[in-house]
DNA sequence: AAGATGACGCCCG
DNA sequence: CCGGGCGCCATCT
């Protein structure tokens, strides 16, 4: 399950972000957003994949991380040339925007 | 089976 | 704009 949401994740391209809630929606489990962060605990954990948690954040923008582990959010997200708006990420710029992946109808 | 946890999301003050 | 509270959903103990 969480292996949807870190699959999602996986596919924002750098420089780009998107939301627990998007990524959950993408993932085809809308309105699990926390299931994207339990993901990226146990991602972070165990599993120590590329996964891009840094491209992940909440809703507006804003990132959820507490402690250093936010700032070096803002920096890796900096890094890859992700637009801020104070400690906000510029959604409108770098928010990335999914084909819209039901994983329940690949058919389209 | 019930209770607790979580990097959330949105409404209200 | 910020803080607090409640709801959501899957997993773990």
């Amino acid at each position: 399950m969480f292996h949807d949401m870190l699959a999602t994740v996986r596919r924002i391209p750098k420089g780009k972000v998107a939301t627990y809630g998007e990524v959950a929606a993408a993932s085809g489990h809308p309105g699990a957003a926390r299931q994207v962060v339990w993901a990226l605990r146990a991602a972070g954990k165990s599993g120590r994949r590329p996964v891009p948690w840094h491209r992940v954040l909440g809703a507006g923008g804003k990132i959820r991380l507490p402690g250093e582990a936010g700032l070096e959010q803002r920096l890796l997200l900096r890094a890859e040339g992700v637009g801020f708006k104070g400690d906000r990420v510029d959604m409108a710029l770098c928010g990335h925007s999914f084909p819209a992946a039901p994983a329940q109808s690949p058919l389209n």
